[in-house]
DNA sequence: ATTGACTCCGTACCATGGTACATAACTTAT
DNA sequence: ATAAGTTATGTACCATGGTACGGAGTCAAT
């Protein structure tokens, strides 16, 4: 559950460098290292690193991200505030990625009705 | 319709710097330059390039647009793959937002019912 | 106690999709 | 003909999200 840098890496199936990268980015914070020794990565940290790609698969950027964590470090009614905002940028994501679902659906559908496999209409509609 | 590098790169919208980064890229090929004068970029260019810009609109990369313009002479059915895979892709992120949405939703929810200002949970839906 | 594996740290490098800038040559308007 | 505006060319730079590497330290097993 927690561990060296490679361990908490292996565990959540990302690069221990990317681990680092964070640090750099300020996105997790490096445990304290021993004085003789390797850091030990608490799960809290291993938790923090999955909440954010699992934030990144939805399309979040890390610095998205950034102010996602920080929904959870402040009092309530900040939260709120900020979870409302992320809920207009969600929601406008969702309406932009409706629009791009109609557009493909409607040329692969193009597609299908069309006999002659030397034309295709995707290529056609695209070009003006 | 033709005509100089800023006067096609204003038509389309874009940077003239941009044309250039396509002709580096290989996307376009850039119009012979007459031994006096400017080069003169042909209605096919600013076609082309018409033709790149709407493929990033359905959210296709440089190089998938690459593959496009290279699959144009090819099967129609070549091409539907391409956006088919493109349009899984969009559906699962928008399912995926869709999640986040509700627990966006969900948590504002919480936080107004919510009296105590040092609990807020939202960390925690979002972690596996 | 020495080998091999891992960590630490800084820095360099990668792809993607551009943008900016300097300098020279060229075109256009006055 | 001269100034103002464009183009041509190469190179540098930007943000984003990492990845790689060299050299030193550390740990664990034999």
């Amino acid at each position: 559950m927690s561990g060296t840098i490679s361990k908490i890496a292996k565990q959540i199936g990302i690069n221990p460098e990317t681990v680092r990268f964070y640090e750099r980015k300020g996105l997790i914070k490096q445990p304290v290292k021993p004085l003789q020794g390797y850091r030990i990565y608490p799960l809290e940290t291993v938790n923090r690193i999955r909440f954010i790609k699992r934030s990144q698969e939805l399309g979040f950027t890390l610095h998205e991200i950034e102010g996602l964590l920080s929904l959870s470090d402040n009092p309530c009614h900040q939260v709120e505030e900020l979870a409302k905002k992320k809920l207009i940028a969600v929601q406008t994501k969702q309406a932009d990625l409706l629009l791009l679902e109609k557009a493909l659906l409607e040329h692969i559908a193009q597609c299908q009705r069309n006999e002659d496999e030397t034309c295709c209409p995707i290529i056609d509609s695209l070009q003006p």
